[in-house]
DNA sequence: AATGAATGAGCTTTCATTCAT
DNA sequence: TATGAATGAAAGCTCATTCAT
């Protein structure tokens, strides 16, 4: 509860970084347990505050979840600024590739409000709105690769963002259920392969042929 | 007591047709729920046995969500057999789509279980081997398509099944977040895209826009 | 139930082998569980019948038990015939040193059977009527050995059985509660020397002085 | 809440009188219907709380018995201190007679502990630790009789203390068994013979007879 | 604002017992 | 006789939530 109002940025407040502070423990929480798993004591003890507090301060175990998901946003250095389109692009599918332990947490905890939209309404608003935010960035960042010719002027950047995103989405899942470098790196260079796809070759390192064609 | 005579598929449908009706309530029921939030009670009653038979039968609650993860197998209608490869995969491809209630479910079901693979070994265990499977059949109609003509021959079909099922995972995963007809045509579109991108045009319609032009 | 009425003894019966078998069972697994942690199953399993048939014999778990009580009847080996009444006496007292697993797991049953009977009725009479046999036995032992002379005249076997068996039954606890070899040799010395207080000495190795004396 | 200001006897009375008013029911409960027959909602339903508080408060029903064994320590009025030697004894050895609904309660529930601990090791080594204390205890009172010359010089108190609590031991139990005035009266005897018998004379009635005539 | 003891509904699981075969 | 699937009451325990302090 209690959001305050007048400072200016939504993620962190002034008045209140105890509050992200424990969202960030409930989102590590959710990962590791499940939105149902996880308890309200374990977030008490983890934060060091307790369940009263929680309580007074998020109302009830949802508006706490609800919080951290709100909080969460996306993940990990998904969307850093700076360098050019393709560079940024390759950034954010970076992000998909769950080779340190901060992203494979943080994609376990969003299959799990993946899971839990499918059957609530308001999470499922939440995560809509984060998934278009997410493909409308991508849809930009393509309109400006074409414009700078990094990519290929036949593409429709509304078309193309969605399939490339739920790729990266899909792969995501797969390094989850099988959390093994090869899995790892076969995901990476997928991801590659498709933004070379969509490169013009003008900034891209490569243009090749088929993607990793090597049979006879 | 009847012991189905032409089914030879799933695992023991042999002398208990009462254990597959139980699992496939126990697979509405974790969609419906999650599998932390379906109860044995709503199994017993769902089944209109009592809890006690329920766990007679499957050792405790983990067990019947284990029996029910291998007997749920794939989505429905995903693997039926007959027809030239593209039309199978074009086939299983569209068990992606979500389009009737009993897929949607099905994928429901199916993403909770991704979710508590995540932190559970023996489920990651079930599921990966769903997923091989799963990755092994597209490589062989892949495969079988490449002989017959069907497929284009620069493809190698190793490396084409995994990005294939990501692209049509994700797909199913931006369905159940966003349960509208606009995001379902679009799914089945992009999946119809996709088939269309790896076809040589003899058998399947082609919009002729590879994403590169085909090399020598 | 149904026990048979024309065969002999009351311990085994010629049409009913099994029985017997079954209730050794029984008090081998009340005395590993207790009787409340002793289950059907448990029976079922280790008789390798089912809990069905058991119950059929049986009436319901409390026959069961009543009747392994009936059946179990005394310490093994504790009341042997023959040999002169203080060698009797002190291999009836040797059977509450528990110095094998056998002896052990007896007491283990017959403590079990203690606590249950402080609060029924039905079994404290079943215990208190193998108490009553008991102290006969000692007593008639007794009075034999002080018409042979073994034992000392000015005693009343009437008086003197009782303590006797209180301090027996007393050592056997204090064993059961610390199993380990000193405890149980010096049990084992104690009641020797019980035994040596009784008797004249004509018969017994040893008329000492005062009980293992070893101060001043 | 009050703060007891004369006791110092048990662990923590200190701000916890609740806690002590539980283990007193559980204590009771346990007499009645044994370790395993006691439930949770009995205690609850005895002392007023919720079946959540008193497992808030004890982690479980194993802490809860654990807790009372602990706390009840020893059979009520066992150990008051004051007096001579001797009559301190036979007040020590009075708390053995089953003479008082307290008395059996209390013994009723150490005789169930007693069965249980033959198979828990955790049980065992509370038991036990509460046999040794008591055991120091009689061979302190012994050693300051025989110092006094109220009990007999050749006798070793390291040696006399424990046949003496085994006897006592022995004889309760089958009070318990046998719970009927005669019995009570008998065991009381016994334990007065038994001080009789360690007695000089000089502070005690003494019937003269010792088991064997004093030596030289 | 913060606490944590207290709550009680509701969960999974066990188990003696029954009964159709 | 013998079976074992089925039962359902009841157990221990968990946990979000409340509330007096």
């Amino acid at each position: 509860m209690t959001i305050p109002s007048e400072t200016g940025t939504s993620t962190d407040t002034a008045r209140e970084p105890r509050r992200n502070e424990v969202l960030q423990h409930v989102t590590a929480l959710i990962g590791e347990h499940g939105i149902d798993g996880m308890t309200m004591r374990q977030v008490a003890h983890a934060t060091g505050l307790s369940t009263g507090t929680i309580n007074y301060h998020f109302g009830n175990k949802r508006g706490l979840v609800l919080a951290a998901l709100a909080s969460a946003g996306e993940a990990p250095e998904g969307s850093a600024p700076g360098g050019s389109p393709l560079s940024r692009l390759r950034r954010l599918l970076a992000s998909f590739v769950l080779d340190s332990q901060e992203r494979r947490a943080w994609w376990q905890f969003w299959v799990e409000v993946a899971a839990q939209s499918a059957r609530d309404e308001e999470l499922r608003r939440h995560e809509r709105a984060r998934q278009t935010a997410q493909r409308r960035h991508v849809e930009e960042v393509i309109e400006e690769g074409i414009r700078r010719g990094e990519v290929r002027a036949d593409l429709d950047a509304a078309t193309a963002a969605e399939p490339l995103i739920a790729l990266a989405t899909g792969l995501a899942i797969l390094q989850l259920t099988a959390p093994d470098e090869v899995t790892v790196r076969r995901a990476s260079e997928t991801l590659e392969d498709a933004v070379r796809k969509i490169a013009t070759g003008n900034a891209a390192s490569d243009s090749g042929d088929a993607p990793r064609a090597s049979n006879g």
